[in-house]
Formats: C-alpha cells, sequence, structure tokens
DNA sequence: TATTGTTATACTCTATAACTATA
DNA sequence: TATAGTTATAGAGTATAACAATA
C-alpha cells in the first residue's frame, strides 16, 4: 500500500479557519486511499498506471520526457517502463532521426487495461454519486473544480 | 513519491455522470497528492507518519493492532515501529499481565512531531482557503462532509 | 563535449516463511 | 496448540554514480 493518512488528528484549538482545512485535508486523503484501492489489476501500483494514463492523456513519449513528467529519476522510470515492456502494455521503439531516443507508446492491450481501470474507479464514485442527493451532486461537482484550483496553486 | 495518479484520462464517451465521477475522482488525487507533499520531516514516510497520527487519534496499540489499522503485515509494520523507535517518536513497553503484547505509544517528542506535521500540512490549506471566495470556502466544506461519507460508505 | 538511455549499486518498504516466547 | 512479536529472506521502487552510444 501506498499512503494511509488519512486519520490525521485535528489541531489542538481549532478556531473555523483551521478546523475547516483540516477537515478538507483529512476528507481528501480518506477519499483518495479509497479511491486508490479500486484497481483494475492488483499487481500493477500507482506508478505503473500514472505511466499508462499519461501516455493515453499526452499521447508517446521519450523515456526522459516520462521522467520529469513523473518527476522520477530516469533510471527509476527505465525500471518501469521495462517491466510494463515486459509485461506487454507498452512499446519501445528507437527514435529514426535521434537514435539516443527511444519512443515509448501504449500496446493495443496496455490501452485496454487503462480502460479497464478508469472504468471501475469510475464505477465506484459513479455508484456513490447516484446515492447523493442532486444538491450534494451539485456540491462535489464545484467543489471538484476548486478543489483542482487549489492543488494547482 | 508513492502516487502520482493524478491525470487519469477521461473515459471515452462521457456522458454527465461519467464525467462528473471523473472529475471528482482526478480533483481528489491532484489535491491529496500536493497536500502529501508538505510533510514536515522529509525523511518521514506517510507510513511511518500515518503511525504517529493512529496513536494520536486512537491511543496506545499492540504491533498487531497497529498492523491490522493501516492494514500492512505484522513483520512491516514491526519495522515501521523499530524506525520510529529509534528516532525517538515512540515507545514499546511490554505488557505487564500478557508478556506475549507490547504496548507501543508516543513519546513527547513524537507528539511534538505530529503537532508539527498537521499544523504544516494545515497551513497549506488555511493558505489556500484564504484566496478562495466565502462561497467557494462554503462549497469545500460541506464538500468535506459528502467526501467522508462517500469514502466510509 | 553534451545528451539520452542504460547498468551497477545501495537503501527503503513491502511480503511470506520460519522462529521464539508466552498463553 | 495457538498467539504475539520478531528475524530471515526476497521482490519492487527509489536514488546516485558510472558507462555506452549518439549528437
Amino acid at each position: 500500500m501506498n499512503n494511509r493518512v488519512d486519520e490525521s488528528p485535528l489541531p489542538d484549538q481549532g478556531h473555523d479557519d483551521s478546523a475547516a482545512a483540516s477537515e478538507l485535508r483529512m476528507a481528501t486523503f480518506r477519499l483518495a486511499r479509497r479511491l486508490r484501492a479500486q484497481r483494475a489489476i492488483d499487481t500493477m501500483s500507482d506508478g505503473q498506471f500514472a505511466v499508462l494514463a499519461a501516455l493515453t492523456v499526452h499521447g508517446a513519449h521519450t523515456l526522459g520526457q516520462l521522467a520529469d513528467r513523473e518527476r522520477v529519476s530516469a533510471p527509476s522510470m527505465n525500471r518501469t517502463v521495462t517491466l510494463l515492456e515486459n509485461a506487454g502494455y507498452i512499446s519501445r521503439t528507437p527514435d529514426e532521426t535521434d537514435r539516443r531516443r527511444v519512443t515509448i507508446d501504449l500496446t493495443d492491450y496496455g490501452r485496454r487495461i487503462v480502460d479497464e481501470t478508469v472504468r471501475r474507479r469510475d464505477a465506484f464514485v459513479e455508484e456513490a454519486l447516484a446515492e447523493l442527493t442532486p444538491e450534494e451532486r451539485e456540491t462535489l461537482a464545484r467543489a471538484a473544480t476548486i478543489m483542482r484550483k487549489v492543488a494547482d496553486r
């Protein structure tokens, strides 16, 4: 497992702002942990899936581009890429114009795994949303936008 | 780093429900990742801090209780506990009535580290919240409650 | 000479299996 | 015999340093 800091203690003397901040932080960790548990292939780590997702969203990458995007060292990414290649999820092809580079892209099988994982993760959230009131769903939809803004600031 | 699945691809033909689910999932991962980066002591892992937080919230534990709570094997938890003990954050004391057991609890120093870490994590959220409109803050406060409900269902 | 990818090596976190002490 | 904790060992993920091939 990767991260389980979802029971963080509250600050001692929480005035309103700090209480709100703690609540949001704890709720975020707890939900993230729950969502992360919904993986299509339990033997694939978050880091491995993140590479497949990056290739899906942003297309083919070189090794260095993947390492930069995932903020990981080149040797570490090389190892992950080798594992994904051996599992048949991605392909490595030498670059024609600059032969130091290799192009890394999804295989059809890798694409299928990504779809399956996304569908399963979304299925959990969709079912949960379906049990809420329309007002609650609206609140979460607005909150999602604000959360991204906060995370990216 | 632990988890970086914050760029998950959207489902192919997102109708409204599935789009809302994807947005919430992505926003949650992204914010969790950002918050996780705010650690007081960069050499302490999430797993180690989670143990300190559990002891703060729920009091002293035996090794097995900690392993169960964090959903980790006993040997793995034993290793984490040994590291935390060597760092001076926790104490191990043999149980008087059942001498197979050991009681694990925070030291004063460990308590201080928890407070510091919580304060730093909350500081980031508080600063971010301060830049929002009152309506946005209200939305996030309501969302936090709903998110916990979704995570715990 | 600089850049891209890879290999060598080492450290952390995780697990299962085996062991010790106690119930 | 069963249980709680620990030790032994191994695999995955991470990093830095050193190397090979290419620009």
